[in-house]
DNA sequence: TTTTATTTTGCGTTTATTTGCATGTTTGTG
DNA sequence: CACAAACATGCAAATAAACGCAAAATAAAA
């Protein structure tokens, strides 16, 4: 293995879990720990990682692109998807749009479930390579890259002639007062059109989203159905609960 | 093997695998170490790869390598792609439908270009999500796993309303009689609904795909424009010529 | 085509990196 | 304080890179 090489896999590593411990390393890309410590010495110098007895610790906030984002194993949203799954039946139409969260979500679907998915993520779409019972649907449009959704006029025209069970709605932001909402308009209209050809809709939503909120509004919070969260402040729970919303938490 | 020639093959397998080691270059394209250090170190100074001791890195975000990795005719399909790139002129409207050829041509589309890309394949959208100045219009449908290319009637009626300048055909089986062929009849109706819909249309084919034939027939050999392929028997060659397709080989 | 000029390549030698190990020192913990 | 784990330092082996030079290949000119 290259030294470059070994030493990004150090900071993926501690981009995934705060802290990392030499001889772990060592272990983990098989060399020694002379080998390690002298990668942490120079990432130290270098200021991407702050060097501490027996390990390293991460500098600044964790880097969320695209990519670390879909490798990252985020095990909080791991867990929301995890809750959701309960709420999947046997050929019920799934409905899933863009988000990590949801893609976590697919990824944790059986491989043997039969059901029907409709969405307008390329993403989504290829996690579902493998499942062999699943029918997966694609919606077209124009790719907007950053959230890799299909949106547009087609988008929601496409949407017109389609029936969901439940509905798989990513969130940006929500607040319970003002609604569901995110920073693109034609993102808004597709996710407000494929709430309307649901049945039931669900949201899994960190708690950093939470009580958050952006200019273009989708709708109002209470056409959700189900929110799963992590968030387990009583009080918070209830503002979504009066809106007959069942939340799901721990 | 000509120097430049080279260097582009190190960087498609660069492209392809992330990293790449100065001995095993030497072998892979029989050429001595010392050559290779040479080129290495002229990319590295164009700033296409990042050279770091005994190897060198790629530059850039990753790519979609959603195929089986280790694909055994991966390096000729990449030499394949390499040449339809000269056939790509600025904002053009590129229609690609699904085949690792195609991915391995998307990903070596410079970043910088502009251009409208219409597709059906989800993993031909993903693999443009970092090219910031093409637009990606995705024609939805029925996503067929096999070859990761959405189907249907609503696929072949969103087409109705596009025109694109040049079309790549994936192809499964060619031959200069019977034309065109695959083994699935949605797919045929929506390439040749594409073909109909381009002024123009690329193939590229490995040899071995070269004079085979399946049942369902898309359509005569001689809608296409270019024929790209490694194949290098002059009758065969000429076969295609006849027919007035422009023939690029080595 | 033949000849000439230029570029590219391979080899021997020298220099530099990287890695693991041995040895002695420091640090954290009970 | 004791003691194990972690660390720094120096060293040697294995690889890899840099350099200069001559042979080979390619391009250009006659």
């Amino acid at each position: 293995m290259l030294k470059q090489e070994r030493q990004q896999k150090i900071l993926n590593i501690l981009n995934d879990e705060q802290k990392v411990i030499a001889s772990d390393l060592s272990q983990r890309l098989s060399v020694s720990e002379d080998t390690i410590r002298r990668d942490l010495k120079e990432l130290d110098k270098k200021d991407l990682i702050r060097r501490v007895h027996s390990g390293a610790l991460r500098v600044g906030p964790p880097v969320v692109d695209f990519y670390t984002r879909q490798q990252v194993k985020s095990e909080i949203k791991m867990d929301l998807a995890n809750k959701a799954l309960e709420f999947v039946k046997e050929n019920m139409v799934l409905l899933i749009d863009g988000g990590t969260t949801n893609l976590h979500f697919v990824n944790q679907l059986p491989l043997t479930l039969k059901a029907t998915v409709i969405t307008n993520s390329p993403p989504i779409a290829m996690a579902l390579k493998n499942h062999n019972h699943i029918e997966v649907i694609m919606i077209g449009g124009t790719l907007f890259k950053e959230s890799m959704v299909n949106l547009g006029i087609e988008t929601v025209e496409s949407l017109n002639n389609m029936r969901a069970d439940l509905y798989l709605m990513g969130i940006h932001k929500i607040d319970a007062n003002i609604g569901i909402s995110l920073p693109n308009l034609a993102e808004a209209a597709v996710k407000r059109k494929m709430a309307a050809i649901s049945n039931e809709i669900l949201a899994m939503v960190t708690s950093d989203k939470l009580n958050t909120f952006s200019n273009h509004i989708v709708s109002p919070s209470n056409v959700l159905t189900y929110l799963i969260t992590d968030n387990i402040q009583p009080d918070v729970i209830r503002l979504y609960e009066s809106q007959q919303i069942s939340v799901i938490t721990e």
